[in-house]
DNA sequence: CCCGAGATAAACAGACCTGTCTAATTCTAG
DNA sequence: CTAGAATTAGACAGGTCTGTTTATCTCGGG
């Protein structure tokens, strides 16, 4: 096996999880039982719970990014466009039944140490994500693209905040009115 | 003594502890050395740790929009000015040593169920947040103060989400030069 | 078919957690 | 000053947590 399905499979609900639930009120244990996968088995893969806690995250990293693609692609090619749905990707998200709130900024309240693996992780996806919204910004042949894609990001999490104290899932159709006027300028 | 003055110091420590490492990173026993105070002084005004973590966030809550309140009027009399003072006021809280955070973004984190009084406390206070900006705007005469609003408050969220994420602290004066641009419209 | 790597169950250690109990002590209001 | 209320220290109960150990089992590639 290249590499473990144990291990793959383990890695997805472990991220389920401590989505739904926050990592320190996760317990290992209750990881295990829900993945049917013996103790000795997680700690073959992984040399701890903060390990594990890594390998999460940098798998939802990946499962975010390549989602955002997917929902951009899916509803328009127009490139400013692109930039507006967005908000409507997280929009959608925000009206998901188990909407929980974004897990890395979960990451990054649970884990305050800057060297923690898990707030490293927290903040190397946003970097991404501002790269992959640089990108879009650039598309859309903005003036400033590395600004708006900033002010994108701040507007992103913001609502995605909002979404998650509130729930006020409305939050995304607020940032995207803000955007449509950042856009404009 | 109307309101035990041992009940007000424990609830100030256990604000500052919370906020600084978390809630349930945070046991009771160093709330409690951190203070001085006996375990059972603490289940004398408190009827669990829940409650003491509600009473926590609900003096943070006032001490944050005087705070704010304090800061603005400390900054300007102008009303539009006194809404970009807003993003002064975070930029210099993100460049704190001690800046952890949104105590609230990380409240809705660690209680993600709706009905925890941890949540609810964090919600209360965002609703609180949201009706003194709207006073604001108003104040600054914009032509949809509720929208302006609204908008603020993504812009000052999202910017404390990603000065907490990735310690980049200048996600303020980004989030400032946005509302310039709301504001102008 | 068979061997070895990987997976398993279950007990265990040791730490930490919230919350309770007791009994002595200190503070405060009248 | 005194009586009652508040606070104290410390042990304790009972649970949960991460991580280890051991011994057994399963299963796929040669």
């Amino acid at each position: 096996m290249r590499r473990s399905r144990k291990r793959n499979h383990l890695v997805r609900k472990a991220s389920k999880l401590f989505e739904a639930r926050g990592f320190h009120a996760t317990g290992i244990d209750m990881v295990l039982s829900e993945a049917g996968i013996a103790k000795m088995t997680l700690y073959n893969h992984f040399a701890s719970k903060d390990d594990l806690i890594a390998a999460a995250l940098r798998h939802k990293s990946l499962k975010v990014l390549n989602w955002l693609e997917d929902e951009l692609t899916a509803r328009t090619s127009d490139p400013k466009g692109r930039v507006l749905a967005l908000f409507d990707a997280y929009q959608d998200w925000f009206e998901q039944d188990d909407f929980s709130g974004c897990m890395f900024q979960k990451a990054a309240g649970e884990f305050p140490a800057k060297d923690h693996p898990a707030h490293k992780e927290a903040a190397n996806h946003k970097r991404r994500l501002y790269e992959r919204l640089t990108h879009l910004t650039e598309g859309a042949g903005a003036t400033d693209p590395a600004q708006l894609a900033e002010q994108l990001l701040l507007l992103l999490e913001g609502a995605t905040a909002i979404a998650t104290s509130t729930g006020a899932t409305i939050a995304g159709r607020r940032a995207k009115r803000a955007a449509e006027i950042l856009l404009a300028v």
